[in-house]
DNA sequence: GTAAAGTCTATAGATTTAGTAGACTATTGA
DNA sequence: TCAATAGTCTACTAAATCTATAGACTTTAC
């Protein structure tokens, strides 16, 4: 049920990037490697991926960086995730977004399936619909 | 967010023994290799493992096999996660029986982990709360 | 045209996963 | 008592995945 390093330093630079939108400031991957103790090639790669899914923009040169290209309440955790360190689902079987079958010989009645399709739905309901900006307002609620 | 084989295998084959405890009838690894598409050895190895932390206990020579130690109601799908999988917790600072620091400057206010703690509290409230009868009977239900 | 910043690809080391192999032990019952 | 059955235990291995690191390249601002 673990979340990769990928994953965790990801969530952990978009929540940065999130909290410097207001001001909107772009920030270069150094800073966030060294705010957030990230190793920063491996960081390059995650935002470079965050990039491509859209999720992310960036801007070459001097005075460029990295910035959210949606406002931080449209960005979900699970969104992320996703695109880090693949499909929530515990198990194939019960993925929305990469459903496999797994074998069972009728999955409607698979006792394990039922289970991990809660499992599944309980951590989406949560990652769906947290988004940055409610990351960064939960900190600054108790701050 | 991932169960793995080991976890999956060792679910499916905690469930069928818990379908054969009504009858008081042990299993042997073949039938439940056979019936749940596991590879033999594989199992013979996760069931050691289950019976070294309590949950299952076994029968040597001739009419033996495995047997839960516990009535179904009383053994948790998270229980045998935990043993086969590891900790719940999808980040190390957030969990309950296998804490470790993440290294960020402040836990209380890290935005991150008041999200994995939901996510943590959301997978155990399922899998702590949800028996190995519980998914034997889901399925009878339906069928 | 040079310094700053991201882009892209390759690779390497470590760890984990999934599975195999085989020798050993205990139990039953013929 | 001995052979068949069934689990025990340890070691090993092949593949995949994870966590980086390296370095050459491109774009942009001044």
């Amino acid at each position: 049920m673990k979340l990769s390093k990928r994953g965790e330093y990801g969530l952990r630079a978009a929540i940065h990037l999130a909290r410097c939108h207001k001001e909107s400031r772009l920030v270069q991957i150094k800073e966030i490697a060294e705010e957030q103790h990230i190793p920063p090639k491996y960081l390059e790669q995650i935002l470079l991926a965050l990039k491509n899914a859209g999720i992310l923009n960036s801007k070459l040169g001097v005075g460029g960086g990295y910035y959210l290209l949606r406002p931080p309440d449209t960005v979900s955790m699970g969104e992320i995730v996703r695109v880090l360190d693949g499909p929530l689902a515990p198990i194939r079987c019960v993925s929305q977004t990469a459903y496999e079958p797994c074998g069972c010989p009728d999955e409607e009645t698979c006792g394990l399936r039922l289970v991990m399709l809660d499992v599944r739905n309980a951590i989406s309901d949560i990652l769906d619909n947290t988004t940055l900006a409610d990351a960064v307002e939960r900190v600054e609620q108790i701050s």
